[in-house]
DNA sequence: CGGGACTTTGACACCTCTCAACTCTCGTGG
DNA sequence: CCACGAGAGTTGAGAGGTGTCAAAGTCCCG
């Protein structure tokens, strides 16, 4: 952390008495595997990437955080996977203790609690997206959520800004970035989606789309 | 539920005024996706198994619960999935304000809390286990698992009893059910397991095991 | 404009899925 | 006690899809 960050924190303290503000560069490391968990993070603009790595150094992509979403729950105490931002991020910090009820803030561990039961559906949802079978499904559910949940309508389409590079979309619905790509390529092809750029898709065919997704 | 269940939930009251106790025979459902929650379930003996099914019709086993865990935690005030007994089962059940710290107990709010934090942390090693590449090294990892949660020392061998059939496996795994059986041959073949029925396991050789859950 | 990272494309092998038949296990009833 | 039957598990053959390796292409930022 720079002494920006820390400045940028200070203000936002006396801004706001209830929570710190944190600013993170594209690419900082917010924490890692089995660091002990002092705070939790409550992500206000950006995007982050949790990511476990296997003993084999294949890396899972757990999840992807948006505004809105807290990281930082705690396993034994420790961290359970490597959590880093892909854009700049900014983040509200709470301490612990509000998880637990310790803090003198009911209102804020109702909402840290309910968070964490978002979490756990949100994993159980993720690993639904991996039990589908072919490239094709998952990716095109995958595409799907991203966009009901973080497309934006313009000109008649939705538009999506993947914030994330092929390889962490690989990693996260268990595929290699070669078929990842191959599939964006057989979308296109379809018509269904097209491409500005590596990282802004426009769905032209929602339907197609759901069909793909629907066939498995 | 039977009229003997009833009776042995109001004699587990009076027993023990803090909870209320209820069995279930194999097979019963706690349970379905998008059922309101009423309460939690605190699995005291037996095994469940939670699924999920998608659109096309594929099912996921999304966890078995084991006893010591809690089911049933609410997604929007549902349920997410279906949850089944697959043995004879007793658990604890508990008042979903209990959760929210609505309830008078603050031990009861404090341990249902880290349960969910637990069932957070067993998404994740789920998510890892399927982000390996081939049925050999989910099976084996799998297996090494649920030896070490749940397996008995017998006779100079760990000793596990499978308590789901190798379709739950399967679709616990992402795999079909020959896949699993082709690799459970594969490993009785290379000495490394013994099966006793289609329901024990022995594990002869950890290390080989080991080894084939490291090889990916 | 140049360089490096990311993305796309191609060829081929391997593994898993599918479909099908057979065997085994275990509970039931004679 | 044994025989039977139904469900579960195993085994086999073939096809398709995805991973791997390799190389060319593209985008983006300095």
């Amino acid at each position: 952390m720079t002494a920006l960050h820390v400045i940028e924190t200070e203000t936002a303290r006396r801004a706001d008495h209830l929570h710190a503000l944190r600013s993170v560069p594209e690419g900082a490391t917010l924490f890692r595997e089995a660091d002990p968990v002092t705070h939790l993070f409550e992500l206000r603009t950006g995007v982050l990437r949790l990511t476990r790595v296997l003993e084999t150094g294949r890396r899972q992509v757990v999840a992807f955080a948006h505004p809105g979403d807290v990281v930082g729950f705690p396993a034994g105490g420790l961290h359970h996977c490597d959590c880093e931002a892909l854009t700049p991020a900014t983040l509200a910090v709470h301490r612990r203790a509000a998880l637990e009820g310790g803090g003198t803030d009911p209102a804020l561990h109702r909402r840290l609690q309910a968070a964490a039961l978002r979490e756990i559906a949100a994993l159980q949802d993720h690993l639904l997206l991996l039990a589908r079978k072919g490239a094709r499904g998952k990716l095109a559910s995958f595409l799907l959520n991203m966009i009901d949940a973080h497309g934006q309508a313009r000109g008649g389409h939705a538009v999506l800004e993947l914030e994330m590079p092929r390889a962490d979309i690989g990693d996260y619905l268990c595929m290699t970035v070669e078929t990842v790509s191959r599939t964006l390529t057989q979308m296109r092809a379809a018509g269904i989606i097209r491409l500005d750029g590596c990282q802004r898709i426009v769905l032209l065919d929602r339907e197609g789309l759901m069909e793909m997704a629907g066939a498995e």
